[in-house]
DNA sequence: ACCAGTCCTCACAACCGTTA
DNA sequence: TAACGGTTGTGAGGACTGGT
């Protein structure tokens, strides 16, 4: 009691000081300055602002029982949001904004499927947050640590931060396994070895199972690739191919091939400098893989010119004695046989490329009857190991598989003639399964018969009855596709009358720099600027 | 005891990005 | 688009310290 009367008197002093120094704005101002400079420093302190968080919003959540306080909270708040959301930006700023915005490319990696892309499109939290914010959730939705490991991509598990799209966050936040997830969806690239990572592409034709044969043609002056007609599957004879290789002298030696669809044929399907020394090495390695072991292609190791190069040149007579020992090559009549046996200066000198066609006489295989002819024939990419197999209750098409694999991090399935290949692929898979759809549905209408098929009439009628081909407008391009878009044009006329304006768009994409060096960045890992790509040449 | 200066703490407001 | 929650700033009360 003696207390209180003591200080209250003091304090009463003490507070009218204070406020009257308060008053003097200058006094003021170095206060607030003082204060808001310790408070920051405090602030920094990752404990101290934990505290002050719970603390306020402990105290939040108090205050905002009162309905009236929530009221006046929630008007105010609602005045300088619309305020906020009315501003407009002026002309200057917002061509700033959106020209900073287009240097954004795919370059955000998703921690789950392993995706790229738009800084939008992907959101990111804290692990612990992920693992905290269960409250509200039943037991059996309750994010774990265990969870979040078997989701994250093994080599990201360090970071504090996690990055998901917006599928797989979905998926996760109910603690589902994402359809894309890597890990549980088998969907990892294998490892390749540098010297099958490094092959040319030559090269690599010369150790792959499989050549898919195609035309890939250079369109208008910026010189894009474009595929003509079909893929022709060639199963190939591994160990033929690569026997016949001819050896140069010394390890490092570098011959030229021509790569021929036929031996009658004058252009080359491809021409090339390559090491045979480095096509053996991959070609022994790919021989322990699981689909070459199931295609049963073996080397001969005595054939190894790694294997001979380190022994002496006399020994380029046992060479030649093993060559001759070997049979000969098939295509007998073709007058340019490839001659395996050139002697080396002539090999090294000669303008003429050894011509070889593995794939000649071998019957193709459609795309659809086999099952592993893209890891087969891109060995580069896959390995010779098989494409992963989701577990059950996770099913992904085919175009799902390309979906995630053109999207991925790692580029390397982003090659022109992988892609190429891989959308007639799709178009074959498509068509397919358009046929049956259309079969199903005829034959559950009217049931068809062998011997309807048979009859030209029927088939006139089908083909009348648009029923034959509609299957084929789901293919960019073709008579079907052209209908099916008149029809919905004519629809949207009937709908809303003629048009009045065309506007037709091109990308211009060799004059646009940004995605130049957008480009560059995804693909090269590299940093271009803006500059630069303006100079490059096309 | 008084005074002046400085620092600390708290509650709340304001701002703002994100999300349902 | 309202609501939520993270962050920062503000104003007030009050404690501590050292000097007179």
């Amino acid at each position: 009691m003696v207390a209180l009367t003591g200080p209250e008197s003091f304090h009463g002093l003490h507070f009218a000081l204070h406020q009257k120094r308060r008053s003097d704005p200058e006094y003021l101002a170095q206060q607030l300055s003082r204060d808001n400079s310790t408070r920051r420093s405090r602030r920094e302190d990752p404990e101290y602002s934990a505290q002050q968080l719970l603390r306020e919003n402990s105290t939040r959540r108090l205050r905002r029982l009162d309905p009236e306080y929530l009221h006046n909270e929630s008007t105010r708040d609602k005045l300088t949001q619309q305020k906020r959301r009315s501003i407009r930006v002026p002309w200057a700023k917002a061509l700033e904004t959106y020209n900073n915005n287009i240097k954004d490319g795919p370059f955000h990696r998703c921690y789950s499927c392993d995706r790229l892309f738009f800084a939008t499109q992907i959101s990111t939290t804290d692990r612990d947050k992920l693992i905290k914010n269960n409250d509200k959730k039943s037991d059996d939705k309750k994010i774990t640590e265990e969870f979040l490991d078997s989701i994250v991509l093994p080599e990201l598990l360090v970071d504090v931060e996690y990055s998901f799209c917006s599928t797989c966050m979905t998926a996760i936040k109910q603690k589902k396994y994402p359809r894309f997830n890597i890990n549980h969806s088998n969907l990892r690239f294998p490892d390749v070895p540098d010297v099958v990572k490094n092959l040319t592409p030559l090269a690599e034709r010369c150790v792959a199972a499989r050549i898919p044969f195609m035309k890939i043609e250079q369109v208008s002056f910026d010189k894009q690739l474009k595929i003509k007609s079909g893929v022709v599957n060639v199963p190939i004879d591994v160990r033929k191919t690569v026997e016949s290789i001819p050896r140069p002298p010394e390890e490092s030696g570098v011959i030229e091939i021509s790569l021929m669809r036929r031996m009658e044929y004058k252009n080359a399907y491809l021409k090339e400098m390559i090491r045979p020394a480095d096509v053996w090495a991959a070609a022994r390695l790919l021989c322990d893989t699981p689909l070459y072991k199931r295609e049963n292609i073996t080397m001969n190791p005595e054939m190894d010119p790694n294997v001979l190069s380190s022994t002496a040149t006399d020994d380029m007579n046992q060479l030649r004695i093993a060559d001759s020992n070997r049979p000969e090559e098939p295509v007998p009549g073709s007058s340019e046989l490839p001659d395996r046996h050139l002697p080396e200066e002539t090999l090294l000198d000669s303008t003429d490329a050894v011509r070889f066609a593995p794939g000649e006489g071998e019957n193709p295989i459609p795309m659809y009857m086999d099952p592993y002819c893209e890891e087969l024939a891109f060995p580069t990419i896959w390995f010779g190991h098989p494409r992963g197999v989701p577990p059950k209750g996770i099913r992904l098409s085919f175009l799902d598989h390309i979906n995630s694999e053109i999207r991925r991090f790692d580029r390397r399935a982003c090659r022109p003639d992988h892609i190429l290949f891989l959308h007639k692929k799709a178009q074959i898979e498509q068509l397919t399964k358009q046929v049956n759809i259309v079969l199903r549905k005829s034959a559950q209408t009217n049931n068809i018969t062998a011997a309807q098929v048979r009859n030209k009439q029927f088939i006139d009628n089908a083909v009348n009855n648009d029923s034959a081909y509609r299957f084929m407008s789901a293919i960019t391009g073709s008579p079907a596709y052209f209908e099916a878009q008149k029809k919905k044009i004519m629809a949207t006329v009937r709908q809303t009358g003629g048009f009045t304006l065309f506007i037709t768009m091109s990308a211009a994409e060799t004059h646009w720099p940004e995605l130049l060096v957008i480009l560059k960045k995804t693909v090269d890992k590299e940093e271009d600027n803006r500059e630069q790509a303006l100079e490059i040449d096309f």
